[in-house]
DNA sequence: ATGAAAGCGCTAACAA
DNA sequence: TTGTTAGCGCTTTCAT
């Protein structure tokens, strides 16, 4: 910068100015010097400015990744939140900084300027670990009570209840529930399901499963089948475990959606193209992402943010 | 660091040379800054140090994020990659920054140490722009001839190859190729391929699709059937591909294998759960992160880096 | 409209 | 083994 001042025959602050395209500047200087910067390939260094403004221009993603084979990040939809959470803070001039929670004791992280932590596991654990950087964050799952957390998610809930009006609405009086209610996000589409039902006086069938995987959801309903349950509809928790039991379904004989109906949860594109072409829950992920970098870049500029749901939309498709 | 000089009654030198655990400086007072940094939640300026020491101990990692339907970096299994990057780098101390395409103009790319490109398009022109940075560079990919990138990426030609040794070995003689060769990398499958077919004097029929989707591979056999082309064999650039060609082929009353064999690639886990069991091409994703992490890191440090191709291996399953 | 001075928090080089 | 000095490159305050 003090060359370049010297270039321009003024001095380093004024070229500080004329980069930043302050009106401090006179116009001409200040495009004489944008374009010296240009030409000679000027770089400004990122270290010097954010330790002058004591600001790291930086928000940390802190991304649970379990070892374990339990839905963890890595999996293919919830990572569109990062692509919202990307564009979002690129476009307000902040960069993404990705974190591992294994990771996240890392410098780096505590220079950020604040957290978003993605994880749909147990989540109380990892928020209260990084309330200690005493940073501005903000949290992807579902919103607990006594939680003062700002979180943002989608309307699990209502995700569940729509799927029970659904099931009550096609005259379905024996709903199966699979999934595992240990995550907060599950247990809120847990308790939509079984609320909305009990309105109808229906009691669905709870069948626990850990995974989110097909191969579960097949043995889910060779497990309902086993015992001779009574069932006519069923709710799964992710579209691999719907297409699992629909399998398992047909492998049992069962037609779908005559004899018994599915309903998935992400209306992924797989899910889409499954035969029979799946119904399933929607939520966006996208706009998940956008939402998130939002609060954590209020809350980081010092104004307030409130704790918000997305909606769902259950799409209705042959199953 | 002052004020922690002044509580311990030593300079800040010195308290800068304990945290940083410097044997220059007598045990016991290393501990007794260390322990008095704990207790007063003393926070290292990031920024600070990386000025003065002109590292940021930051790679940018630059995700190709074409608007497209086209395979994509935030498709589920190149992200894995990204899992051995983050994995790599966190634990040589560095930190990840995530950029798209899109963003990666901003300020904080420049201020990296060095850049992982992760791009499976048209490649050059996005190497050639952020070639322009200066910056240690190495990209996910397939090596060109006349490129002097370093390069990592998977031994795509190997993968090819051993698809068209199982087919001639298990007699096939009428394979099929469905991919997009305007991928660098799906070219590099389909040259194996097509090479390894000629030295058995067969010749595989080309079926451009350019979409990685299921029902781009439902689309492709469809149209074999319709113009009644002679085929015993598929090989599939993605596993998604592949499970459509099949559903195609069960639809049309052809038995798979016994009537036409079928080949995927990634070894995802939907094509082990698929029925049946899809065989398929494992390339090692995470594997992969590792080493373009430490192949920048090696350019950073101003070692020299070779371009690397990781093995491929055919999974034979149920196809 | 421009500039001079000061300092953000850290560490490398050179003393002591 | 510890300390002093200097300076990384930038921007805010207070002149001019």
């Amino acid at each position: 910068m003090a060359d370049l001042a010297d270039l321009a025959g003024v001095s380093k602050i004024t070229v500080s100015r004329a980069l930043a395209d302050s009106p401090l500047v006179n116009i001409r200087t200040r495009t004489r010097v944008q374009e010296l910067a240009r030409e000679h390939g000027y770089k400004l260094n990122v270290s010097a400015r954010n330790l002058r403004l004591r600001r790291s221009h930086t928000i940390a993603v802190i991304v649970e990744m379990k070892p374990s084979s339990d839905r963890t990040m890595w999996d293919p939809y919830p990572l569109t939140l990062l692509g919202g959470i990307s564009q979002e803070l690129t476009s307000a001039g902040y960069s993404v900084l990705l974190t591992t929670r294994q990771g996240s004791s890392a410098a780096a992280v505590q220079a950020a300027d604040g957290v978003i932590l993605l994880g749909q596991g147990v989540r109380q654990d990892a928020v209260r670990l990084y309330d200690k950087l005493g940073l501005p964050m903000v949290v992807w799952g579902a919103k607990s009570v006594g939680d003062s957390h700002v979180v943002v998610g989608s309307d699990n809930r209502h995700g569940g209840i729509s799927v029970a009006e659904r099931f009550v609405s096609i005259g379905r009086r024996h709903p199966v529930f699979i999934g595992n209610p240990d995550h907060p996000e599950i247990a809120e589409r847990l308790h939509g399901f079984v609320d909305e039902l009990a309105r109808h006086n229906v009691k669905p069938l709870l069948m626990r499963r850990d995974e989110f995987t097909l191969s579960s959801g097949v043995d889910a309903v060779h497990s309902l089948s086993r015992r001779k349950a009574r069932f006519d509809s069923i709710f799964a928790c992710s579209d691999l475990l719907a297409m699992g039991a629909i399998r398992a379904l047909v492998e049992l004989g069962h037609q779908v959606p005559s004899d018994v109906s599915v309903v998935g949860y992400d209306d992924s594109p797989l899910g889409a193209s499954f035969l029979p072409p799946l119904s399933s829950v929607r939520q966006n992920w996208q706009e998940g992402g956008m939402l998130l970098a939002r609060k954590v870049l209020a809350l980081v500029e010092g104004q307030p943010a409130e704790s918000e749901m997305l909606p769902t939309t259950l799409v209705v498709r042959a199953t």
